[in-house]
DNA sequence: CCGCAAACTGGGAGCGCTCCCAAGATTGAC
DNA sequence: GTCAATCTTGGGAGCGCTCCCAGTTTGCGG
């Protein structure tokens, strides 16, 4: 709060006050081995007495490791922060950055000026890795990732490219369970709201779908498209009802667009699940609280997160982790 | 993405290879003048073919200038990111950093630990400055700003503390004409559902809706409290109605609890806003999507990021803004 | 053609920390 | 008591960049 520049001390004050050498100080404070008890003690008690605080810069400097990670979210901020799925995600990351003592950088990429930045951070090296999200077919981001000069994984793999290293969620496997859960109640007739078609989540999902249909014999009807968001499923779902007014069974491809679905559902005069039964992708608090409650297929965010972030560390460590798959699985509600 | 930590080249490399000196080619970089147009070329193409990026890290060290400030977030997580307020601000507070040039650390302040390690990037100026947001009454995070070798800026006041710098909206004034827009519709019995007690933006928002009904000759009834949370305002409205149960109007302190009004009032048999009108605060995208979409108090949650990071660059560079409050207006909708 | 101001130029001293290494102090086995 | 092995210790050289400063050029009226 204050304005003042006060100088903070540094280590050669410490180690002067202490009686001993910077080096002696310095590993110290590393707790190194090699240093008397005394005259670990005196040192500590001057580092209590001028109250020290490591500069973490030229630390950083010296030892070439920046002591903080990007979270890179790509695409535009609008339709990234409609849904909680990235606060929930930054929260897992945040506990596993946490528990390594690495600081969070969280870089919205989504104008030119903005992966500019984020370019020359990666290569500069002004952070030890980065994480990245949300990254879609011929991304941009792809490019920076490539030319990064450090570690990075992927959150959810982007689609038309070969992670190396990434941690997803398994989507088509969610999906099939959706699908085959409607199939389980009798729906014949079941259509699908897919989202963004440049993204591995809405191809791998209605993929899913695809495959739980044609395993029961059935006819997959070609989806509706939506953007995530939830009036957009509700535009997707008036087509789908228009283009097939007897469809008796919808699977969303987000719990945004089911809830989108329910409302032009519920619009339309149409019962749900009576008339039709509708199942969402994500298990967000929306899902709970729509009218009827939403069968959806819950998909561990907060792990993402928190997976990738170890991943990343692990990768910084030198290891070489292999991608991850987590699991999903289906949470039955009143809307099937 | 590579993992061989091949060497970047200098900017002694640069300066040999263009034939300049360090500091020479120093100038070029910062493009400061002195320089003659030569040098500057060979400069400027030693860095394209040498493909230089300079090492921030020795930057921040010899200007003590971390380019980066922390977005601090105190308290739990989970409750911070039930709804896509934070998520907004953060998207409105990037833009301002952008364009000074300054990233954006994401510092999630619940536990003990985590808030160790903010105190030590405060203490320690891993950042220039930082924005604290989501501050309660007593919170521990106040001495950590107060501790900080940096400018502090608070995004919403804190409740009972008297923050030197903040941008905050016009809590009051925004509940006051949400409540004299439910005078005006004829309600007289109106209740509230106040947010969590420990929070400025709870308590003005409350003050406000007690000073319209005062200015009405209207006594106010005690109100209910949530956490800002959906179902903490279903249940606050439960209790709400079997206290009172002639109430006509409903305040909510925010467009969650607003909807766990509405949701209540649904299965209660009220019609909203035949027998009860309901507003909320902060007009969400949840606003427009509740059934009846929800009259509620617009705050500009983005620009409250943007603005709060803006004073703080001010106050980076020296400057010394003065508070901001940024206004509110009621958008009326459907539920009154 | 001179003198002086203004523009260039590069050397060098940091920024604050880590870490290698050589030198000195201890220890212990014989 | 000796000598090698081990532990301590502090000096010093960086990490890669900025910036002050003194020295050199250049420009241009007179």
């Amino acid at each position: 709060m204050t304005d003042v520049p006060r100088l903070r001390p540094t280590l050669d004050e410490v180690a002067e006050r202490a009686g001993v050498s910077r080096s002696a100080a310095s590993r110290v404070l590393n707790n190194a081995p090699h240093v008397s008890a005394e005259k670990r003690a005196a040192v500590l008690r001057a580092i209590r007495e001028l109250d020290y605080v490591p500069n973490t810069t030229a630390r950083a400097l010296a030892t070439r490791q920046r002591g903080a990670v990007a979270l890179v979210i790509s695409g535009e901020a609008p339709s990234i922060f409609a849904d909680p799925f990235f606060a929930k995600v930054i929260v897992g990351a945040s506990a596993a950055l946490e528990e390594a003592d690495l600081h969070l950088m969280l870089c919205l990429a989504a104008s030119d000026r903005s992966r500019r930045r984020l370019a020359e951070l990666l290569r500069a090296r002004g952070v030890d890795g980065a994480v990245l999200m949300a990254v879609r077919e011929n991304d941009p981001v792809l490019r920076i990732a490539r030319e990064a000069e450090v570690p990075v994984v992927f959150g959810g793999r982007p689609a038309g490219f070969e992670a190396p290293w990434y941690v997803d969620v398994d989507n088509a496997g969610g999906a099939r369970q959706a699908t085959e859960h409607l199939l389980a109640r009798g729906r014949r007739r079941v259509g699908m709201i897919c989202g963004l078609p440049d993204t591995h989540a809405s191809r791998a999902r209605h993929r899913g779908y695809r495959e739980a249909l044609i395993l029961a014999g059935l006819q997959p009807v070609p989806p509706e498209y939506g953007d995530f968001t939830e009036p957009s499923g509700a535009t997707a779902m008036a087509a789908l009802l228009e283009r097939q007014p007897d469809m008796d069974g919808v699977f969303a491809a987000n719990d945004n667009m089911a809830a989108g679905a329910l409302r032009t559902l519920r619009g339309a005069g149409r019962a749900v699940p009576g008339d039709v039964a509708v199942v969402g992708f994500d298990d967000l608090d929306i899902a709970q609280i729509a009218e009827p409650s939403l069968t959806t297929v819950h998909q561990p965010i907060q792990a993402l997160g928190n997976e990738t972030a170890r991943m990343l560390t692990g990768r910084i460590a030198g290891e070489e982790p292999s991608s991850l798959i987590l699991p999903t699985h289906l949470v039955a509600r009143a809307s099937t």
